[in-house]
DNA sequence: TGCTGAGATGTGAGCGGTCACAATTGTGAT
DNA sequence: ATCACAATTGTGACCGCTCACATCTCAGCA
């Protein structure tokens, strides 16, 4: 003897189809927008989508015409400015294509967590996958499953093939070091990223390729984290032996803890040491100086590699990504060294 | 004549089914951990699984289900350090707890670009949102729609009943101007966020309320942007009258680019002025000089938030959200004053 | 040995869309 | 008025999974 409860369910297009006094097909070609619909109809189902507050049922959709319209992104230190912002960018590119961004953080260096990540992607059925965290390592995953899944990755050497859109890290670097050379230095070190970032390394061999090809004799870069403790701890260090008068940070953070290393010592920026860093945060300039760096676009990043990857997922074969050429913000970091 | 392709299409549980010579349902108990299954008979099925490196599909099983498993994120700013590490949190936590996180950004001030954010998110048929940008305005948004979908807001003043986790903003302020007036200072000036903030807005009463109940005379809170670009031009204009010894910004970005104007005009920071920021940003333990700062943990807000949103969802009623305390950090850049 | 009931497994239907195809209507040319 | 053909609309089946319910198996006990 219970009452009969209405079930409070979403609206389906049956629902919709029922008022506006058409079939169910005739609401999913509105909802498609087919082009051979009469308008008076397909303005009576809008009218009645309207009214119930129709909504369509996603899962429905992906798993009757078999897709999950969802992309990946595989990301380390996903809460850092660059990546943040490239992050960022996709996920509104993606929402305006119409595609679920879904994020996996690869927390720490284990291959472990880098598979567990993967995993979780390729569980989601995802269509492609960007990596923001280019580690050799990551790579290596990747091959080893040989997946079928389309992939691009933000930064790299730009020896992948196409699947590689990148900033021109070498470039970058070289302007950066090319600078301080023309300022007159000779005595440079390089502070470079962790070894297994395919980025750090570019930079590195941008720098190294430099100072090659200006007959610059260089100290072996030294290898940080991107942290700047790890650039305060390094210029501690460094302060002991102060054979150097300029220093290029391959990152604004540790470029920073430089600076604070220096400013301890009670040397002064560019008077003793001139210094560069790398990326152009929206920090840099208001440090103290106000640092010269190497910008580069990291929302347009995100923005051209997804467009590489819907391209590659939409069979469209590959759109030829373009080299984004990073630009040297020249602040007052930077001088001649004194003699 | 065409030859028989085997259409590629991936394994379905009838496909392992039939090789673990099984039913699907079996095939589905073993998916969901059933208790009643023989050993055996899961071995076999786990076994068939990999052999065809099957993975289940998602859209069919939150169609059958009648869910999402999705949650929504509201977001304006989502470069910047702190949300970005709440997101970052949120995303870890929500994938552990098998919810798929998406992420709406809202560009802008414009409410129709809230309303967006908002519908896209619906759309997607979330089963929760988080909001991170907590402006009054899109409390207003949400407010108006009286959405079925439970929300969960990080930042906010307490007033909106027990949906809120914060962190206590007021009490964070308090401690900076406590520790402000502690040194000596009497003229201390406060450089807010924006108005429109709930955050800015709870930081500058924690501000008036220490100032009051300590009996010191206050002067109108400037109204920032949290941008460094805005602390600077502020500090330009302050300079001009000079009528203070102590500044409290309401983030570190604006902090920093207070101490840049600061030195610009060869003014000694904690000597001349002192500056207290908020948020402790990782940057922040090496700005020149360090900031003293009060540190919010926002990885932890974004872990509890999420809890409190899935509890809300499973509707086990409101986990009494506990209010995290956030910590003054002293470093190089206050001081007494000098007279 | 037969009965009972819990444990283990199988069958049919349906979630809300889309696809392929069929059926109906309308239109201009004959 | 008639017919061919396009425009418009409708019907059945299916996507891969879970639910509700039925069936089967077998140990434990009378």
């Amino acid at each position: 003897m219970s009452i009969e409860v209405p079930k409070a369910r979403a609206p389906s297009i049956r629902d919709v189809a029922r008022v506006a006094e058409v079939s169910y097909q005739t609401v999913s070609r509105v909802l498609n927008d087919h082009p051979s619909i009469r308008d008076s109809t397909r303005a009576r189902v809008v009218q009645a989508m309207k009214d119930l507050n129709y909504r369509p049922n996603r899962a429905a959709r992906d798993l009757s015409r078999g897709r999950s319209r969802t992309i990946g992104v595989l990301s380390a230190s996903s809460a850092e400015y660059g990546p943040a912002s490239s992050i960022a960018a996709i996920q509104d590119a993606g929402r305006d294509a119409g595609y679920l961004v879904n994020i996996a953080n690869i927390a720490g260096e284990k291959p472990e967590s880098i598979q567990g990540a993967l995993d979780h992607l390729l569980n989601q059925g995802v269509e492609g996958i960007v990596v923001i965290a280019p580690q050799e390592r990551v790579f290596a995953v990747l091959q080893r499953l040989s997946i079928d899944v389309p992939f691009v990755t933000l930064q790299s050497d730009g020896n992948r093939g196409n699947r590689t859109l990148f900033v021109d890290q070498i470039a970058g670097a070289r302007l950066a070091t090319r600078h301080l050379i023309q300022l007159g230095h000779r005595r440079i070190f390089h502070l470079a990223g962790p070894q297994n970032w395919i980025e750090a390394e570019a930079r590195m061999h941008g720098f190294l390729a430099e100072m090659g090809a200006r007959d610059v004799p260089t100290t072996a870069p030294i290898l940080g984290d991107w942290t700047a403790n790890f650039g305060y701890q390094v210029g501690r260090e460094l302060l002991r032996v102060r054979d150097f008068t300029a220093i290029f940070s391959s990152n604004d953070q540790m470029a920073l803890g430089l600076m604070h290393a220096l400013h301890d010592e009670g040397l002064s920026i560019p008077g003793d040491v001139s210094i560069v860093g790398f990326d152009d945060i929206p920090e840099a300039a208001h440090f103290w100086p106000p640092l010269t760096t190497v910008r580069q676009d990291f929302a347009e990043l995100g923005r051209r590699c997804i467009a590489v990857l819907l391209s590659e997922i939409a069979g469209e074969g590959a759109v030829h990504p373009d080299t984004l050429v990073p630009e040297l913000i020249v602040r007052s970091s930077t001088a001649a060294p004194s003699f």
